[in-house]
DNA sequence: AGTACTTTGTGCATCTGTTCACAAGCGAGG
DNA sequence: CCTCGCTTGTGAACAGATGCACAAAGTACT
C-alpha cells in the first residue's frame, strides 16, 4: 500500500455512515468493533466495510477488529471533519430553522456560523445563540469566519440568486435543498437534496411492488 | 424491445430529475425536447438521458426529440405518480412543518394525508388545511386514506418507535430524515436522508481540494 | 510452544453503470 | 422523390463497484 490512496466515490459516500455508527459505539464505551458489527450499524455488508476501510490505511487488528476511537479519528480526518467547518445557512424558513436548531452538527464536524435571510421581518430573530441577518451580509460573514460551505434553504425561485452570491463571496461547496439545478463554475462542489425526488424513488418501488411481485422474492431494502 | 424492461436502479434515481425538468418545460409550453436539452436541465449527459429513456420504451422521434407532454406522462406512469400517493408525516417540528408547507408535492405526485406528533401541545395546530393529530391516530389514518408512504421527521430517539408503528399500521415505504438506521422487515422500503452525511461528503471534497489539487484539473461538480 | 479460533486485508470474478460512436429513422425543402 | 441535416436508440468497450473466499495475522488457552 504505497500508492496515493485514491478513495472511490462510493466509499466516500459510506464513510459518514461508519462515522455515525462509531460515534454511537464510542458513546457506549465500546473499545473495539469488528467489520461485522460496524456493517450492521451502517446497513451494509462486512466485506464492503473492510474494503472501504482499507483505503484509509491498515487500522484493523486481525482477530480483534478496529479500535473505535482510532477509527473514528481516522475517518474524521479523511473526511476533513477535524477542521470543524463553519457553515452558513441562507433561507430561514421552516427548513432553515430545522437545520439551525439541529443539535447534532457539532459532533459531526460542523458549526453554524451565520443565519441569513432576505426577509427584513426575520432579521434580529434569535435561534439558539445566533441571530438572523440580512443576506447582504454574506460576503462579510464568509470573509470573517472563513466559511467554505453554504447551505441553500430558500424557495427554488431564490436559489440561483443565492448561489451566485455565495460563489461571489468565495464559498466553494454548496448544499442545495431547493429543487432547482444550480448553474455554478465547475470548481464549485454542489450537492442537491430534493425531497420530492426521494419520495418519487420510493413511489417507483411501491408502484412496481404489486405487479412486479410476480417474480417472487420479497423486495430488499431500497438501494441507495 | 420485447423483454420485461427491468429498469436499472441508477436510472430510477434519475427519472425524477427528468420529470422535474419536463415539468418546467411543460410550464414554458415547450412542445418537444431533445436529449441534449433535457440532459442540461437534469445535470447529466445526453447519452445517459437517451439510454435511460429507452428503458421506458421508444417515445422519441429521430430528428425531432421527445414530446414533452407524452414523456412527462410516461415517466410519471413509470414512477407511479399517477396514483397521487397519500403520505403521512410523523414529527411536526421545524422539519415536519417544512415538509407540510412545501407546496411542490402535488405537482410531483403526492399529497399529504395527515400530520402526526406525539406532543399533545401540538395537537389541533393547523398547517395549511391540515390539523396536527396524535401519533396514536396512525393506524386509523393509514386505514382510511390507504396510505402506503410514511415520512419520519422526528428526533432520532423516536424514529425506531415510529417506524415500528408505521409498519404495524401497514405502511410499506418509509422516508427517514432522522440519522438513525431503522430496523424494519425486509419487505419494507426505506430511504434515509441524513443532512450531516451530505455535509460530510462535501467536507471530504473540500478537504481534499487543496492538498489533492496538485494533480491539476479543477474539481468537477460533486458526483451523486 | 503449539493449537484452535477469530477477524482482517485483498485478489479475483462478477455485476452494474457509463460513455462512445454510429447506423437507422424522421422531417424539411427543393 | 431524393437528398440533407438532425436526433434517436443501442451495441460494444470501458470503468467502477460489489461480494466471495481465503491466506495472513493476530489472540487465547493449555
Amino acid at each position: 500500500m504505497r500508492t496515493v490512496r485514491r478513495i472511490p466515490e462510493a466509499t466516500v459516500a459510506r464513510l459518514p455512515l461508519y462515522h455515525r455508527g462509531l460515534l454511537d459505539l464510542a458513546r457506549a464505551k465500546a473499545a473495539t468493533v469488528s467489520s461485522e458489527e460496524l456493517a450492521e450499524l451502517a446497513g451494509v455488508n462486512a466485506a464492503k466495510v473492510r474494503k472501504d476501510l482499507s483505503y484509509l490505511g491498515t487500522y484493523g487488528i486481525r482477530g480483534v477488529g478496529y479500535d473505535v476511537e482510532n477509527l473514528l479519528h481516522q475517518i474524521g480526518r479523511e473526511l476533513g471533519l477535524t477542521e470543524n467547518w463553519p457553515v452558513v445557512i441562507v433561507g430561514i424558513g421552516n427548513l432553515g430553522r430545522a437545520l439551525a436548531t439541529y443539535g447534532g452538527f457539532s459532533a459531526r464536524g460542523f458549526r453554524i456560523a451565520a443565519l441569513l435571510d432576505s426577509d427584513p421581518s426575520k432579521h434580529g430573530q434569535r435561534l439558539g445563540d445566533l441571530t438572523v441577518r440580512p443576506t447582504s451580509d454574506l460576503a462579510s460573514v464568509v470573509d470573517s469566519h472563513e466559511v467554505a460551505i453554504g447551505i441553500i434553504a430558500t424557495p427554488g425561485s431564490a436559489a440561483q440568486d443565492v448561489a451566485d452570491q455565495m460563489v461571489a463571496a468565495g464559498i466553494t461547496s454548496i448544499l442545495n435543498f431547493s429543487p432547482v439545478l444550480l448553474a455554478v463554475p465547475e470548481d464549485i462542489a454542489v450537492r442537491r437534496v430534493d425531497l420530492a425526488v426521494e419520495l418519487q424513488i420510493l413511489s417507483f418501488h411501491q408502484h412496481h411492488r404489486r405487479q412486479g411481485g410476480a417474480d417472487g422474492g420479497p423486495m430488499a431494502s431500497v438501494p441507495a
